[in-house]
RNA sequence: GGGCGGUUAGCUCAGUUGGCUAGAGCGCGUCGUUGACAUCGACGAGGUCACAGGUUCAAGCCCUGUAUCGCCCA
């Protein structure tokens, strides 16, 4: 049996030394690769979450990872071939914004592609200064994302390898490779075959800073400073009635299409079928009743624009209102005339004067210009009274913004492809329901979200750094394009830029010409393609497809606030593509608080990054703090849990310098308490085991670690380590060490998911020859009967029992002063004879560690053990 | 307004189907080091389990309500 020198094991484990050398070991070893071509029964797939790669991990990114990591190596000690793949989400607008400030320049539609493009040169072969943009293509533009992503994958592959996590890269994708776009775009051919996908113009959220539509998962409401403008509007009737509508938004008065108010309003019940006329404008729009107005609010009776809000759109709809569109794309008035076809005004040369007065600003400043406009009392209705009967109220309500937006949400009327998902709702909640969530209120959100879905998703995004949607639309004489008719790529072409392919059919010269072709410019939702990882790891559709080997997916490990997004949207794919959920479990990790409970955020400036945490206690412990939460529970950032992992490493790496020194012939455990000790242990493995088979880490953690430290290093080692030592008796001392060894063995094993590095520095003394596994992560995790065949059921309490003792012992030397190896004359033990034949089984241990040169008993008849010492 | 989660020691958190005197770590106090470890060990102080009712032989845990913090959605 091997054994260690002490005298050549350095004093402290050198953390950051043994973590690059392990990490070198790890790859030598390919300890983290899969084995392809497996039984689907026998793979772990775990559906890693592809972080944005704009910008820097912060220490909530590594305490997510760090949960995935433990079940997957975990699992991988179970014996499954464990999938563990990484992505890059190096799609979408955080990298649009750094390429477009980083090398200067912009994408816009319909720009011919430059091969081996030098941004530089090419400004100054044009003339354009330097800090002026330059126009691109959209396939340049691609290109330098992904040169500028490039840079942040491979720092953000560094940390992860830092940290230890058993990814296999050989599973690497980006959002952005062929295999994505080409499998996104699969995605939408399958959906619009089967009928899923369809295109219409129609009122969109849309952001007016990135000029693109948005879907109701990307919107937030914030709460915003607003003012109630009160404005006299007349019934067209001979009589001259009027009222007063009170609305937020006076800047959508020329959009006004009619007026509604309660049913049952008794104040405005008579209204209901006459028009009213705008002040300012001077529109006719029809007076009509609607259940969604809130009477109580403002006067309770209300204009309609099209379109202030989601209502609105209602409405527009439901009664068929008219059509008066004044915001544009980039957010300010657009050029209309009134007296013309639809914009009808009782007064159009008063309405086009007071209109032109607003014509190309932004709300705001329309907001304050209506309110000059309407204090004049000649642009009332009949030219005789102020229209804003009073001063605007302000009050504070909340407002729709894109959650990566600056200003308010409009609703514009576009053109926009939309997978159809209000008609799925409640296959959607069954999915939902089939899959574990862990923790299980986490699926009450994804049940709420779905049955609050109000809007189809809208997948299409004017944006350029994205998947390109596969279609064109041919041309007809006058070079108007068929919406009706796209034209599809086939399957074999994917993937595709419809800018620069051609559809089979067509020749290149076509390409915008009357009766040739026009490629659609719009690109995919970034989660079009995220939410489509299941597929991409299993290169859905492609010819070495494996989606019958790992799909479903065993877990989807993410955090809580991209239920809506991320994991609702891939719950719809597996739906629509394999009519299948796409994991059995999904397990969700809270966020990381700073100090003062604030969750860290860019925005907030108050981003830890992971490094300086894992320079100064190693990553081990980094991975303790992370996995001493348990799943959904947020966390602090706090540095003294980051402590608390490194003194286990410490305790772990001295107690194995102790427990490794000692070796014996012997191969049989013939001591009780030995036995009963190591029934302990089997109590402590089977807790440990059950929790992580719940992906209950922080339990398994929780009682590895009180087992380790309380039982194993505080009594159990104090009370045998005379005997480890005594040559004279040898039975009794090889009992003692290979308990030892044992217990160490199966200590480590149990806490290598948590702290690999350490572990496997311990593991490679004297186990990794043992066992011929080089590794400890190669190693399986132990199994009952390693512990149950050395123990004996007749003596379960003889090492609690010795605790006791032990315990009391030390308590009496405390308080009378004395230290605690200091010998004693006499031990008294008082308890009844029943316990005294179980504490006479280790009476010699009992002496060696207590120090005392006698042991008496105190008979009584009763359970409790007492001690006194002289 | 609807939904979800939290509230336990000075701090950070456990407490699994109700069951002995409510636990851990950190911090604090006292004491202790020549052989695994001072990045250690021992002992100790410290809690009306947010509040108010209720169910029960028994409630931190179950029920009702309230307060408060956070999140998700209108």
């Amino acid at each position: 049996m091997k054994s260690i020198d002490l005298s050549k094991i350095s004093k402290f484990f050198d953390v950051n030394n043994r973590e690059t050398y392990w990490r070198e070991q790890w790859n030598k070893l390919k300890v983290h690769s899969r084995k392809k071509n497996n039984e689907r029964k026998d793979n772990f797939v775990i559906d890693s979450p592809p972080p944005t790669v704009s910008g820097s991990l912060h220490i909530g990114h590594i305490f997510s990872y760090t949960h995935q990591d433990l079940i997957a190596r975990y699992k991988r000690m179970r014996g499954y071939n464990v999938v563990y793949p990484m992505g890059w989400d190096d799609n979408g607008l955080p990298t649009e914004r750094r390429v477009q400030n980083y090398f200067g320049v912009r994408a816009e539609p319909n720009i011919p592609y430059i091969e081996n493009l030098d941004v530089e040169k090419e400004k100054e072969r044009l003339g354009i200064k330097k800090k002026h943009q330059l126009i691109i293509s959209r396939q340049n533009f691609i290109e330098m994302c992904s040169l500028v992503t490039m840079q942040d994958e491979q720092a953000f592959k560094e940390v992860f390898e830092r940290m230890g996590y058993s990814i296999d890269w050989s599973d690497l994708y980006t959002t952005i490779d062929d295999k994505s776009r080409r499998i996104a775009q699969r995605s939408f051919l399958d959906l619009f075959q089967k009928k899923h996908i369809y295109q219409v113009e129609s009122p969109t959220m849309w952001d007016v800073d990135y000029q693109t539509a948005v879907a109701q998962a990307e919107v937030e409401d914030r709460e915003k400073a607003g003012a109630y403008h009160d404005i006299e509007f007349i019934v067209d009737k001979t009589d001259n009635e009027s009222f007063i509508i009170s609305t937020t938004r006076p800047e959508l008065l020329a959009a006004c299409v009619g007026v509604t108010a309660h049913p049952d309003d008794v104040r405005y019940k008579h209204l209901f079928g006459e028009s009213a006329i705008t002040p300012a404008f001077f529109s006719k729009v029809p007076i009509f009743s609607s259940t969604e107005v809130d009477p109580e609010k403002g006067t309770g009776i209300l204009m309609v624009c099209t379109f202030g809000d989601q209502t609105d759109v209602q409405w527009w709809k439901d009664y068929s209102l008219k059509l008066r569109q004044i915001i544009g794309k980039n957010g300010r008035i657009i050029y209309r005339e009134f007296g013309a076809e639809g914009w009808e005004s009782k007064n159009p040369s008063l309405a086009n004067k007071n209109y032109s007065l607003i014509i190309g600003k932004r709300t705001p400043t329309v907001k304050k210009i209506m309110v000059e406009i309407l204090s004049d009392k000649q642009n009332s209705v009949l030219g005789d009274t102020i229209p804003l009967v009073k001063n605007p109220r302000e009050i504070s309500h909340q407002v729709r913004y894109y959650e990566k937006g600056d200003n308010p949400l409009e609703y514009l009327t576009t053109r926009q492809w939309f997978v159809r998902l209000l008609d799925k709702k409640n296959d959607l909640i069954d999915a939902g329901k089939s899959i574990s969530w862990h923790p299980s209120f986490m699926y009450k959100r994804f049940e709420n979200w779905t049955n609050n879905l109000n809007s189809d998703w809208c997948i299409s995004r004017q944006r350029y750094f994205g998947v390109p949607i596969p279609v064109w639309y041919p041309l007809d004489n006058k070079n108007l394009p068929n919406y009706n008719n796209p034209i599809l790529p086939n399957e074999d072409e994917l993937p595709i830029d419809p800018q620069i392919s051609t559809p089979s059919g067509y020749n290149e010269s076509q390409r915008n010409m009357p009766g040739g072709f026009i490629a659609e410019v719009d690109v995919f939702d970034t989660w079009f393609t995220s939410s489509l990882s299941p597929q991409i790891v299993t290169k859905w559709g492609d010819n070495e497809d494996e989606t019958h080997d790992l799909f479903p997916m065993d877990i989807r490990p993410q955090s809580h606030e991209i239920i809506r997004t991320w994991a609702f949207y891939t719950i719809v794919k597996a739906l629509l593509h394999n009519s299948n959920i796409p994991w059995r479990n999904i397990v969700i990790s809270g966020w990381v608080l700073d100090p003062d409970r604030k969750k860290m955020s860019k925005s907030k400036g108050n981003v830890v990054t992971p490094i300086e945490s894992i320079d100064k206690f190693g990553s081990d412990s980094v991975r303790y703090w992370a996995a001493s939460f348990r799943l959904g529970a947020d966390a602090a950032n706090d540095e003294s849990i980051f402590k608390v992992g490194s003194k286990l490493v410490n305790k772990i790496f001295n107690a194995s310098k102790f427990v490794l020194s000692h070796s014996t012939k012997g191969e049989k455990i013939t001591n009780d308490l030995d036995k009963s000790f190591l029934f302990e242990l089997n109590k402590t493995y089977e807790i440990a085991t059950k929790a992580y088979e719940e992906f209950e880490f922080s339990i398994a953690l929780q009682e590895i670690e009180k087992f380790f430290w309380n039982s194993f290093t505080d009594n159990y080692i104090e009370i045998v380590k005379l005997r480890a030592r005594n040559v004279n008796n040898e039975s009794e001392q090889s009992s003692a060490i290979l308990t030892l060894r044992i217990t160490l063995n199966i200590i480590l094993r149990m806490f290598s998911p948590f702290l690999p590095t350490i572990t496997d520095e311990v593991w490679s003394w004297v186990f990794a020859e043992e066992t011929d596994s080089e590794s400890i992560h190669l190693y399986h995790w132990p199994k009952s009967k390693e512990i149950e065949k050395y123990t004996n059921t007749k003596f379960n309490e003889l090492f609690p029992t010795a605790c006791k003792i032990i315990g009391l012992v030390r308590k009496a030397k405390s308080e009378k002063g004395l230290s605690l190896n200091s010998t004693l004359d006499k031990l008294t033990i008082i308890t009844n004879s029943n316990n005294r034949k179980n504490i006479e089984l280790f009476i010699e241990d009992l002496k060696n560690c207590s120090g005392a040169k006698l042991v008496e008993f105190q008979n009584v008849n009763n359970e409790n053990i007492e001690v006194k010492i002289v």
